[in-house]
DNA sequence: TTTCAACACTACCACGTTTTCGTAAAGCAA
DNA sequence: TTGCTTTACGAAAACGTGGTAGTGTTGAAA
């Protein structure tokens, strides 16, 4: 078991001063060719690679970038690590990854025992209760240490960052308006609890399309479900209450299990009851019948995240100093893939 | 704009040593009491956090572990992930994760990437083209250098290290021992390229329990697929070709392509086909039928791979040299989800 | 008065790197 | 010989921390 070696034991090794050995590797020609090669073919020989952590320490910056997310067991967030971590890797940085699960108070942690010099800058997501306290303190101090944050799709106006989010209230009008245009008039909503920023958004853009199409707007068409676990529960009481033509429901579980609850009740998908969720994963591809969605490309969220963060990252470098705080909120276009839940 | 502040600051504004400052945040009994609460006081003022990566450099390790994966839009290995971090961030760890793509040269540099200081070991899955080139230098070369490694799902015997794993062939055999069981005889088998170690087991297990059944094993009613994208033409053609009255698929998304198919040709399942599948995830429970699986519990192995790792971790800090190597290699445990594809 | 211990703190080193500055030796012109 | 430049290298600081060893002062016991 040979231990990493180290500069120093390379110029102890050769008899000459550790600075002759760093420049000689950096090829500098303040070093004598033949000394130079001599110290190239050694190190090489015994694969010498810089430590990272004393590069770290000495260059101020980790060359990593840290991720938090509530969960990461979701198709969407895990596409959008992948679109972070390709532009990271393309850019040399690793990724550092946090799950939140939901929690406030392991979003604090998380990003405290990362700030310390952990990682260079956050791209993240708020957690529900984060949301729901609406307590940011956390981000504040990170930022105002200088460490850049992106926010991506569950993000707040209260902190002033980089952001990357798509229009939901926009992409809910649209799907909406397609059930509209479909010829249904009762369409219902299942959507999540108000304080999470994005089910209010598409909760927003719903009542917007129905207004804007003459069509009542109803607060018995709407549940707003806050454990995913029981939502097969509310959700069949829902059907059996009311009757409408068309659901919206603001994610894929939702939808699926809206529509395996119409099957057993005898309705039929699409012809009794049309459906339309936000959010294309695996389940909306692979369900019988497939889900029409609204794509939210999580991996281009992720990579325009990235792109973002290492941005201002690199130019910190140069100007250094105080540059000017343009944030900027990048809006990600979506579009309905349209497929066997709707007509 | 507030940088963080450093021992160094805190010593000259309190016009003391910095090592007075270190040793009264330890509340060291060197120090005077006054001065200590003074530095205390100075120090949670300006909300003083030891550097990381000066802790790290001094203590020569990092606190973090390295996860490296094939793919991370993929339920199995986000599970493992999750439980990765779970016990990681019970023991102080962070987790650093890489992803290979299943590409060899990707995953030979993201190792190398964390491997100079940035992690104190990995926890990994082999890409499937490493396991088709069976070069694992990069891999031995780690170790080598005294960095654990523990392997999970996709692993080696070319390695020795720790391993957590789930009897693939077992599972595989008591998958097909139960469609048997329930009268099928002609049993398909939809599986991956030999190379993935994974896939190889599985067919062992399938071929065990149709010869241990006395029932024919038959070339023709296996399909290797190398290429998810395209599987579903493959798929198509062996229910075209060939009559069988049940199918094992090594993973969800050929089970569910081939109840999609089955069903366009008019095929029931369960009654005209049987239907079990390995890795039980998301698409299982939501597809219509719900998909019978083998559970693989991912978020199961992760956690014990991270016990594993993190307790060589630990241990080596005490004996710190040579350690003696009594590898472990730790079967999760399996069993059979019984749900719609079957009866 | 001397000696010793307790106290309160500082100096220094190590971790691994890069970089700035310094300097000895050699070469060369005047 | 003197003065200057060039070549080839070394010493040391810096990044931030924490531990060991050391130092100087004070007060009290011998």
């Amino acid at each position: 078991m040979k231990r990493k070696i180290t500069l120093k034991q390379i110029a102890k090794e050769l008899d000459v001063s550790i600075s002759t050995v760093s420049k000689s590797l950096r090829n500098s020609l303040e070093i004598g060719e033949e000394t130079r090669l001599k110290v190239q073919a050694f190190a090489k020989f015994y694969n010498y690679k810089p430590n990272n952590i004393a590069l770290s320490l000495k260059n101020r910056k980790t060359k990593s970038i840290g991720i938090i997310i509530p969960e990461i067991v979701h198709y969407f967030f895990s596409t959008v690590i992948n679109g972070v971590e390709q532009v990271a890797n393309e850019y040399g940085y690793s990724v550092v990854i946090c799950v939140s699960d939901d929690s406030f108070d392991k979003e604090v942690l998380n990003m405290e025992m990362l700030a310390n010099g952990s990682i260079d800058g956050f791209i993240m997501s708020l957690s529900k209760e984060t949301q729901f306290k609406g307590d940011f303190h956390h981000i504040t101090e990170v930022i105002n240490q200088g460490m850049p944050v992106v926010m991506f799709d569950r993000v707040t106006n209260d902190i002033l960052c980089d952001k990357v989010i798509i229009d939901d209230k926009a992409a809910a009008y649209e799907a909406v308006q397609s059930l509209i245009d479909n010829g249904r008039r009762k369409i219902a909503l299942v959507t999540t609890v108000d304080y999470v920023s994005v089910g209010k958004l598409r909760t927003d853009g719903y009542e917007k399309a129905l207004l804007d199409n003459g069509i009542a707007f109803s607060e018995d068409l709407i549940i707003k479900i806050e454990d995913v676990d029981t939502c097969e529960i509310t959700i069949s009481e829902l059907l059996h209450a009311r009757a409408f033509d068309a659901v919206f429901a603001v994610n894929e579980l939702f939808a699926v299990t809206i529509i395996k609850t119409a099957n057993k009740m005898g309705l039929k998908v699409p012809e009794d009851l049309a459906v339309i969720a936000f959010t294309d994963g695996i389940i909306s591809k692979y369900s019988t019948p497939t889900i029409t969605t609204v794509s939210q490309s999580g991996e281009k969220m992720g990579s325009k995240a990235a792109k973002m963060l290492i941005e201002r990252l690199e130019a910190e470098e140069d100007d250094d100093e105080e540059h000017t705080e343009n944030y900027t909120t990048e809006v990600i276009e979506t579009h309905l893939i349209k497929r066997e839940s709707t007509d």
